[in-house]
DNA sequence: TGCGTGACTAGCC
DNA sequence: AGGCTAGCCACGC
């Protein structure tokens, strides 16, 4: 398939299930390139403006929400994640590695 | 065709 | 221990 790294992006994002998160660096070594992280959440960036991809389960490898600046409030990210069951704390994930879904 | 950009990561001070 | 800098690759103009 020629599919592109962004749609590639959007495939494994969507395929993340209810209560899990996972890293950038997950996807992006899943992709075959880890060292391309960034475009992971460039990725992301453009497909939640078009697809329906829960962007606000991915994070950074530290579970910062990192990601929620882009976002329409505040603390609209934490609040989905929080929707979930998954912890939140200053823009944290607590227990990462009991959420962590690894694609 | 080429340069700048970016929701990252890892290493150094 | 905490903060900053450099490197990385794909996409858009």
């Amino acid at each position: 398939m020629e599919q592109s790294f962004y749609q590639k992006v959007y495939e494994i994002t969507k395929q993340i299930p209810f209560g899990k998160v996972t890293t950038y660096g997950a996807i992006a070594n899943k992709l075959g390139s880890p060292q391309s992280a960034r475009l992971v959440g460039y990725a992301l960036n453009a497909s939640k403006k078009a697809e329906d991809i829960p962007a606000h389960r991915v994070v950074n490898r530290k579970g910062l929400l990192t990601g929620k600046i882009h976002f329409d409030g505040t603390n609209l990210m934490q609040q989905l994640l929080e929707s979930e069951g998954i912890t939140i704390k200053n823009n944290q994930i607590q227990n990462l590695e009991n959420h962590l879904w690894i694609p």
